[in-house]
DNA sequence: GGGCCTCATGTATGCGCATTCATCATACAT
DNA sequence: ATGTATGATGAATGCGCATACATGAGGCCC
């Protein structure tokens, strides 16, 4: 007996059982699979049991590579930030990526460390799959990020940061008053003397700068500003207060420091050096990272709410996506300093 | 004049510039623009500079839903941890992240929490975006979740764990063993008394067992095992030491935390009470993370290097997907416990 | 000068699904 | 009995690209 080569007919070479397939072993079409699967309401209730059946006997796993191809609606929506190490944007994406999925969106993150070429060029491969919508860390972009960002014509969010002109939408705060906000709480509790630790993009600049700003004018001293270009770490807290104390003058007085790390860091060098915390030198960091309360003294700092950003940012793509948001939206969360131990 | 509604012959009602359209206004068919981007050598240099002139101009950007159903390769990775926020899985994934994208691959990433079946569910979803890769966490799967992986017949890699049966690709380390060798360090350094602070994952367990069966196998007392869900944190830390003092009769020794965070806290809060580190009490950290050297004392711990895992966890999936590996590999990357100041 | 190779390009096809429209049965109202 | 709504299904189509195969022009050899 002879066997013609493929066996069944229209025998599929490739590995994966497609709705065809799968519509076949049910007796039904590969329509009615579909339908089955996206609104099982729309089929009788004995099909969609042949139908589930057939599913489960042959390990059938959609395409969603075709359905979105079909559809036009990939499922898919990029996130670009800084550093997934950093937590600061890992918790925002936490948030994001939890509500997006409850809607049903996978996120397709990447990260664009810290210039905007980088970002640029992420954008691009990203919108290669045909994303149903972008988030966006801060609100410097190139002219081609926006370019192609308009030109897509999906809702797209800027976080972490503030502007009354977003792109579409932005979910932040300013990060200048923050800076503003800790000069003055510098200024109320008497100090005269103050610097800044500063080991960040140009957002922490900014808010070093508002700090400096505000301190000067309320009376304070010129502010001894000290940056550079690592990540945060502990070490660049302690080796930067050590800097300030051996070769920069500074005596006492109110520390700022971009980032919770640091003035961690800080606040470790000056027990180091017998120094009172906060009697002789005050740190205030930022982020407020969870272990802030937890140290001894307890770390002052300026509070963000990183999930809630993270959740606005999935609400304002998501009420794009689905037509309900009527033009631009610019969401400033604020932040709030806290006082604690340390300053 | 009449002006047929849709203006040009086959007008695209939807946006999107495609091949078609790029190659027409170069004057070429579709296939050539498609051969002019994935290997320009293949076109002459007069056309590839028109295709790319159209291209400029239209704003074209490839669509890599339709490119991926064509061609059976969707250039994506998909990536499964138990959570982003967590720096250990992060970094891991991040260094994964970057070897994959030099491969011109991208990584979908989910979070699976802690639940198997949760791990399951997500990779069913990430299946149906047909990735040419798969990375799990963890050596433990359900059923189901193997039976996916196996019929997709793509290449997996299991990091963070070790086992000489993997899936496919396993890259990790024996957790037992660093708890034995953490073990041998407290009774190498005369301790009688231990516990151990656990909070995390089954893998955080089979540390804190490795541990003290080790030290009571080498004459040790009974570790003292102190264990909760959360998540790790200082605070959590310095309340785990106030109860071993204060509730458990732990009245001097080594501690063992499942984490540096853990360390610290115990640190901070043995300080706070004006115990001697490492004198009175002594604590061992695990992971090694960026502020572990920079405490006063600095944290003894069990260095794991995540880059590395991340890394050797993508040229697993590379030498998978290119054929250039002929079975299941199991790379055990060890680790090395650092004595610092704390115990 | 006919055969044969190489290079550049085009035609045809289908990846697996969602969508639109058509079909057919049944139920119900007039 | 005729018309009309409703429900369940199928046939046809195309999303935008990669791939296999076909074509034609030019160059080279004996």
């Amino acid at each position: 007996m002879h066997i013609p080569d493929g066996g069944e007919p229209k025998s599929r070479r490739g590995r994966g059982v497609t709705m065809q397939d799968v519509g076949r072993m049910a007796g039904v079409s590969q329509v009615t699979v579909s339908r089955a699967l996206s609104d099982p309401a729309k089929v009788s209730p004995d099909t969609l049991r042949r139908i589930t059946q057939a599913i489960e006997a042959t390990g059938f796993v959609p395409n969603a590579l075709a359905g979105a191809l079909a559809s036009r609606r990939s499922g898919l929506v990029t996130a670009l930030v800084p550093s997934i190490t950093n937590i600061i944007y890992a918790s925002m994406v936490q948030a994001f990526g939890l509500r997006m999925r409850d809607a049903g969106y996978q996120i397709l993150l990447s990260e664009t460390g810290l210039t905007l070429e980088a970002e640029e060029e992420t954008l691009a491969r990203h919108l290669s799959r045909r994303p149903d919508a972008v988030l966006l860390t801060g609100i410097h972009h190139t002219a081609r990020t926006r370019r192609m960002l308009l030109a897509s014509g999906i809702p797209v969010v800027e976080v972490w940061d503030f502007t009354e002109t977003p792109i579409d939408a932005c979910v932040g705060f300013d990060h200048a008053a923050t800076g503003r906000a800790v000069g003055d709480l510098a200024a109320d509790l008497g100090h005269v003397q103050a610097a800044t630790v500063c080991a960040g993009d140009e957002r922490a600049k900014r808010r070093m700068a508002g700090f400096a700003t505000q301190f000067t004018r309320r009376g304070g001293q010129a502010v001894l500003e000290l940056g550079y270009d690592d990540q945060a770490s502990l070490a660049g807290g302690r080796a930067a207060l050590a800097r300030l104390l051996d070769e920069m003058g500074f005596d006492r007085g109110l520390v700022f420091c971009s980032s919770d790390i640091l003035a961690h860091g800080v606040l470790i060098e000056a027990q180091a050096r017998g120094l009172r915390v906060p009697q002789d030198i005050a740190v205030v960091g930022f982020g407020d990272q969870e272990f802030s309360d937890a140290t001894n003294p307890p770390i002052s700092t300026v509070h963000v709410d990183r999930e809630a950003f993270g959740r606005a940012a999935a609400e304002a793509l998501l009420s794009g996506i689905e037509g309900r948001r009527d033009g631009p939206a610019a969401i400033d969360l604020g932040f709030r300093i806290l006082r604690r131990g340390s300053a």
